[in-house]
DNA sequence: TTTGTAATCGCAATCAATTGCAGTAACTTA
DNA sequence: TAAGTTACTGCAATTGATTGCGATTACAAA
């Protein structure tokens, strides 16, 4: 999904074209992976003073539900970034650096597979992020957890 | 994880046997499964009209993380549970009923073998949940998404 | 180009969750 | 049992995210 594409899901399903949207598409477009929503804030804001926090969480819930960008939650904050048009990926995030590293969706069929066959159960693993650690932080010092006073 | 296997860790650890945390503990070890934190707040004001919200968050924080409560996102709230015993389960939660059905760890041990030895990755699959659509709202009609206007 | 209208925006209010701080009370030690 | 220490609580303020509402404006139709 590139700028073009995006803005052709847009005028197709008709939706507006305002001058936020295309700003918010072209920062999300623009940026290197996913970006947190204050990020694309103050990016946008510069660009565009008026610009309202409401109206790019407004714009990027609308972009996710035309799957124009998928949402990653990285901590417990959502990041954005443009859908891959190869059929999307997954993200591994390291707990410890933060880091995203894509998992291709192949690793995750067989998995659904079992949930679909044995309990009828429809998962959605379409953007999907796991937490965990990663092999650069997991061969670093490890971090202590729950310390008792 | 019983009641008195908790008293006894929090005793272990150090950390203070108040009123608060007591009523908290029982709270969630009467529920029937997980429990959301507005549930279990009204519940422990009735039985001690002083307590603040606040104070119940930072109890399941608590908990959690000496792990006596397990954390399960449903939606986009957060539930607690008590700690199950033999080594826990997941979740499946239903995007259309939220209802939840258990799921034994035995169905993630291979998806945390491959990305251990493709990546590198030691994921975090503990406590899990898949959000999804079960078999008795799959069988039922669809609901509408992403409406055009 | 001008006009009509509903989609959209900015603002302010709201909600769930978290945090700083000063008073309180659970536990330890004598 | 009484006194001291400090973990803990309640309150209020704060933060991130969402929503209601009147004003604005993108687009369609004349």
């Amino acid at each position: 999904m590139d700028h073009e594409q995006a803005v052709a899901v847009l005028r197709d399903k008709g939706y507006r074209l305002t001058p936020q949207r295309l700003i918010v598409l072209s920062i999300v477009a623009g940026g290197a992976g996913h970006m947190g929503v204050d990020e694309i804030f103050q990016s946008a804001k510069t660009a565009y003073p008026y610009m309202d926090v409401a109206t790019v969480y407004r714009t990027l819930h609308l972009f996710r539900n035309l799957g124009v960008v998928t949402e990653v939650a990285i901590g417990d904050r959502l990041h954005y970034e443009l859908t891959d048009p190869l059929g999307g990926h997954h993200h591994m995030v390291c707990r410890m650096c933060d880091g995203a590293f894509n998992l291709s969706p192949h690793y995750l069929e067989e998995f659904r597979n079992t949930l679909s066959k044995e309990f009828g159960f429809e998962p959605d693993l379409e953007h999907f992020a796991i937490s965990g650690v990663c092999a650069g932080c997991r061969d670093s010092k490890p971090k202590q957890e729950s310390p008792a006073p």
